[in-house]
RNA sequence: GGCCGAAUAGCAUAGUGGUAAUGUACCGGAUUGCAAAUCCGAGUACCUCAGUUCGAUUCUGAGUUCGGCCUCCA
């Protein structure tokens, strides 16, 4: 039975979505004005993880992500590039794309735009207002009256005077008080603005995830899901609009996932420590990244550095030779394995616990293979490979995986062949220095040979 | 200042009221012409202090250290 770390609860819960067998699931996307980093990485990986392991445990799932395609970090970006916007935001929706594709993520089943969905969120405002829960501002912004909605602040365990408290909410006299947060920003001279009754403007970033998740998701949904930064303000403002609105319940399981670090500090954009996916990719294989991110919690905090990366490569490397060579099986046939790597998933998708699983599942198969033989190993190694799918692991085929394609100025597949099989012939005639001299010399390309009982290996380093 | 979270071997990550798991690194052995891979084995890892308990790394309290949110953020 699938449990779900609740943020709005802060407690594990049994998961019962509210229609038999389906869940609807809306994910806070990109802001698309710049390249991917890590810490979207991590939210492309773990939501698209969540949306694995549901679908196969047997749910029909719609995925909702949006993409916020009008902000003011976007207009600006534009302005410096002397870019059109339209043409900014769609230049990083592609790249977005790009990345998430090479990390094994699957798409939502719908990604809106929030410049698609304004007519949405002009309606959601207007009844805000017709409840009396907004107003608008003497210098023609609309605001949200925090003080109208009874709940605010139940996601983030906030109250009303401690906010007031803080140092750090500045003093704004249009608002009624400093807590109160945009709905509709009044354009200026040269920003894109939309017709409103109110006047014309753009809207308030929280609004779109109100609009668009009640348009193609209902005014009640499983899970709602984002990374931990947005638990405040961005989702208790969101929580305030859709239920201030709809008078009911919003969302059942909030779920936030941890950031990652770099020397211990969070990445991010104002820091100026990030590293952008494709960046990292120049030096790792996407399937490395995906499993360092999937190989610890999704709530903990995640520290990036190379050595997490090579770790990942060589833990990788021992799953796919536990299965490289194995001959064709069938379906696996039931096991204990199978059975802890659900129990696992099924705990708030322990998924560190869950590739523990799949090690020793990789161990058993490299014994039953010496002990034993390939074939009779070979209905573990398709259970191994299955599982891995379950998280988007392990989808290549074992010798492509090791082999890769060779660079540019690298050795391609035939010389290495040919040269393996001139040491194979030094190696008969116990010709062992020319024979190491040839297993140096593809060492030194980048070609790592392994002589088993079956003949050479070779993989690409 | 308010609110939250974390501390487990050299590193990284799980987990548990009673033999602490997984990867990686290191060491010994098997295997190999030598390696690599693989297998077997070893290694005194639960931040500190107090409390509850027959028993605490786990529960409670205090402390220390680190991180996050409170401002745009994934």
């Amino acid at each position: 039975m699938l449990h779900i770390y609740n943020s709005l609860t802060r407690q594990k819960e049994v998961f019962e979505p509210i229609q038999p067998r389906q869940v609807r699931m809306y994910v806070c996307g990109m802001t698309v004005y710049d390249y991917c980093h890590l810490g979207h990485a991590r939210v492309m990986v773990v939501f698209d993880t969540v949306y694995r392991y549901l679908k196969t445990s047997g749910y029909a799932v719609e995925y909702v992500r949006n993409i916020t395609d009008i902000d003011d970090k976007i207009i600006k970006r534009a302005a410096e590039n002397g870019e059109p916007i339209d043409a900014l935001t769609q230049r990083f929706i592609d790249a977005m794309h790009e990345d998430e594709d090479s990390l094994s993520v699957l798409r939502p089943d719908a990604e809106p735009r929030a410049t698609d969905n304004i007519q949405e969120m002009l309606a959601m405002i207007q009844t805000l207002l017709d409840k009396g829960i907004a107003y608008q501002g003497k210098n023609g912004d609309v605001y949200y009256d925090v003080s109208q909605f009874e709940g605010y602040g139940k996601l983030s365990g906030r109250k009303l005077d401690d906010l007031r408290a803080g140092e750090r909410v500045a003093v704004d006299e249009v608002k009624d008080d400093p807590l109160d947060f945009v709905l509709w920003k009044a354009s200026k001279p040269g920003d894109p603005a939309w017709d409103a009754p109110w006047g014309a403007g753009r809207p308030g970033w929280h609004i779109e995830c109100s609009a668009m998740s009640q348009k193609l998701l209902g005014d009640h949904f499983d899970i709602h899901g984002g990374g931990s930064d947005l638990q405040f303000p961005h989702h208790e403002n969101e929580i305030a609009q859709s239920e201030g609105c709809t008078g009911h319940k919003h969302v059942n399981y909030w779920m936030h996932n941890g950031f990652i670090r770099v020397n211990d500090e969070k990445m991010s954009k104002s820091l100026n420590n990030f590293f952008t996916i494709r960046e990292v990719l120049k030096d790792y294989k996407a399937a490395e990244v995906r499993f360092f991110i999937l190989n610890s919690h999704y709530r903990s905090q995640l520290n990036y550095g190379t050595d997490q990366l090579d770790a990942a490569r060589a833990s990788l490397s021992r799953l796919y030779t536990a299965i490289r060579g194995l001959p064709e099986s069938g379906p696996a046939a039931y096991t204990d394995y199978e059975n802890r790597f659900i129990a696992a998933m099924d705990d708030d998708f322990n998924t560190p616990e869950a590739m523990a699983v799949l090690f020793e599942l990789a161990g058993d198969i490299n014994r039953i293979r010496k002990t034993q033989s390939d074939a009779s190993a070979a209905a573990l190694g398709a259970l191994l490979q299955r599982l891995g799918n379950v998280l988007g692991l392990l989808q290549d085929d074992p010798e492509s995986w090791f082999k890769g394609s060779a660079n540019a100025d690298g050795l391609s597949d035939d010389a290495i062949e040919t040269l393996i099989q001139q040491r194979l012939d030094a190696r008969t005639a116990k010709q062992w220095a020319e024979s190491d001299r040839i297993r140096d010399e593809l060492k030194a390309q980048g070609v790592l040979l392994e002589d088993g009982a079956g003949g050479t290996t070779w993989k690409r380093a």
